[in-house]
RNA sequence: GCCCCUGUGGCGCAAUGGUAGCGCAGUCGAUUUGUAAUCGACAGGUUAGGGGUUCGAGUCCCCUCUGGGGCUCCA
């Protein structure tokens, strides 16, 4: 079901090289023809991307779906005219002559150092200041489509002027070409907002507010089994589960640096009693508080304090998604206090019950990246040496391969970021392992040491799932809202094929239900095919249809969502396969 | 927040500036069915909200809100 043969696999190097050029030269090819459609047009860049390529333009209208269509079919007379790719390097000078009605390509120029070879790129009349490489010519794009049209600010400075992106994507075959297409039509199936309508999982409404989740009774019963198993894990790996309130008073905001770093994304304040109070963006002050409430010894940590919880940040309206980008949403957020010589230990936990978690929901892919220390940084070079070298060797020691991002890090710790990739291979930021040299210094954390001196404890900040909603909108996509056995909202349907069938139907949810499982019933006075489509489209992994030789066997016919009719077994029977998959 | 697009019963859609329709879902009735849609009837809408143009606005214009594709942001 979760077939990665579908999709493609020709990512070999030369491949990857290759479509690199093809798509930047069928950046080119279409700048052309936006240029002979809208001779006025000021061009910005034009550089390949993952699947494609897209172009930025200063025009005097925004382009619409019709233009597209009229440039991809000049695209199309280029490449049949076979037009070559020719290099060209040009002086300094003669660039910005060449360009001197282009000013975004003079902004270019002009920035470029000194040293540089300035290079340009030919085909038919059109010239564009370019580093290449391209393909030979015109005629090697041999699969290339216009996708949308979006706005981007040039240079991604949105105090500068927006242009008109125009995206678009090549391919090696028309084939190729069509697999993609297929891959967006495939993630589209799989949109999580609408699975989640389909399936009564959660909703969003304009009554209520953009970016805040409503869940249905289906998807309840999704996310407490999520949030079950959570604090089963927890529990087992050490972690003292808390939970703390939603608001918190101005003064404890001030002392965190939410209020001088972090206001804008803050909700404005709430006056009970004359006092300011703040709606939470983020959990740690709490677990501070937590941490706090005693005199600490250092025979106590590491202390693992966790917590499912609920925050609420203000986020762009133009930026919301789904249950990806919300403005409330529960982290599973937990804070390590620990000892220097317990941190290494303490991450390598972290990374052990990550994947021990994602395990669980049949992630198997992940990317992983290093942040170290940027320009300006909170604490002490030494401490950020010790932490950043723990992050490194917990990730080696188990072999994990990882990308480094000099500098990358936020000013108060370095850390690890870990994305998981779901079916279609799209990757979603949900772990992070975070180092805190902020905090305890603002808090004025410490505990008892061995000489019976104080010292500072190290904080590790970290989220797993990173935040449920979130979590439960890659899951959905990730099964495509099939939920594993162990997840679905109902885990079987029985069908009675008539009224006379009710009774014993019911007895078999309930003989069901004894055991521990979510069972319906179907028992509308309609025909069997169609509550057995009903029971498909809600991709529920059982349907157990009941008609009078079942009820006269104590049995039930089995069908699996994955389409087999499985014949008639007997209810004993069907507890045994049922357990069995559980296990 | 910015650019573009969008908004019509719960959902998916239709309606040259001239009586708001269809399918699914829902309710009621008939049917009692063996592995992906039985038939019929009924009910359901101040066309997101506000303002304007017009004899007349779902349709044209303006504002607000929402959703989407992007950009930016994501201490």
């Amino acid at each position: 079901m979760l077939d990665h043969g579908a999709l493609d696999h020709t990512n070999s190097d030369s491949t990857q090289a290759l479509r690199h050029r093809m798509r930047h030269s069928a950046a080119h090819v279409m700048a052309d023809a936006v240029l002979r459609l809208f001779p006025e047009a000021k061009m910005g860049i034009g550089p390949p991307t993952q699947d494609g390529f897209y172009y930025d333009f200063d025009v005097s209208r925004p382009f619409t779906p019709e233009d597209l269509e009229s440039i991809e079919a000049l695209m199309r007379e280029t490449i049949a005219a076979q037009q070559t790719f020719k290099r060209e390097e040009i002086s300094r000078n003669d660039a910005q002559s060449m360009f001197s009605d282009q000013p975004y390509k003079l902004e270019i120029i002009e920035d470029l150092p000194d040293e540089t070879t300035l290079s340009i790129y030919r085909h038919g009349e059109f010239i564009d200041l370019c580093q290449g490489p391209h393909v030979d010519g015109t005629a090697d794009i041999q699969a290339v489509k216009l996708l949308n049209i979006a706005g981007a600010y040039w240079r991604g400075d949105e105090k500068r002027p927006m242009l008109q992106r125009i995206y678009g994507t090549a391919w090696e075959s028309q084939e190729a070409l069509d697999d993609y297409l297929h891959r967006l039509e495939e993630a589209e199936r799989r949109d999580h907002r609408t699975l989640g309508r389909q399936l009564g999982l959660f909703s969003i409404h304009e009554e209520i507010g953009p970016g805040l989740i409503v869940w249905h009774p289906k998807g309840g019963i999704v996310r407490s089994l999520v949030e079950d198993y959570w604090r089963e894990i927890h529990f087992r790996h050490d972690y003292n589960i808390v939970y703390s309130p939603h608001i918190g008073r101005a003064q404890l905001w001030q002392t965190s640096g939410h209020l001088s770093h972090y206001r804008e994304s803050m909700y404005a304040p709430l006056e009970v009693d004359e006092q300011e109070y703040f709606l939470k963006p983020m959990n740690c002050p709490f677990h501070i508080m937590v941490y706090r409430s005693s005199l600490r010894s250092y025979r106590e940590l590491p202390l693992r304090i966790a917590e499912l919880g609920t925050v609420y940040r203000y986020e762009r309206s133009g930026v919301l998604h789904g249950l990806m980008r919300v403005r409330g949403f529960t982290q599973d957020d937990a804070h390590i206090f620990c000892l220097p010589e317990q941190v290494e230990g303490e991450v390598g936990g972290v990374l052990d019950l990550t994947f021990e978690l994602l395990d669980a929901f049949g992630f198997a892919e992940f990317s992983i990246s290093l942040s170290t220390r940027p320009e300006s940084y909170a604490g002490e070079l030494d401490m950020w040496e010790h932490a950043t070298e723990s992050l490194r060797r917990a990730l080696e020691e188990r072999h994990l391969t990882y990308d480094i991002d000099e500098g990358g890090g936020a000013f108060y710790g370095p850390k690890i970021d870990i994305k998981i990739e779901d079916a279609l291979g799209r990757e979603w930021q949900c772990t992070t392992v975070q180092f805190d040299f902020n905090l305890p210094e603002r808090f004025d954390l410490n505990f008892m040491d061995a000489d019976g001196g104080r010292s500072r404890p190290y904080m590790v900040h970290r989220a797993i799932l990173g935040s449920l909603e979130r979590f439960l909108g890659v899951l959905i996509e990730h099964y495509a809202g099939a939920f594993p056995l162990w997840l679905a909202p109902t885990q079987a349907m029985v069908i009675p094929i008539a009224d006379r069938h009710q009774e014993y139907a019911d007895s078999v949810k309930e003989q069901l239900e004894s055991e521990g499982y979510r069972v319906e019933v179907d028992g509308r006075s309609e025909r069997m095919n169609l509550k057995i489509r009903n029971a498909q489209l809600q991709k529920i992994p059982y349907m157990l249809v009941v008609g009078d030789r079942e009820q006269e066997d104590g049995a039930v016919a089995v069908r699996t969502r994955e389409g087999g009719n499985l014949g008639a077994i007997s209810v004993r029977e069907l507890l045994e396969r049922l357990a069995g998959e559980l296990t």
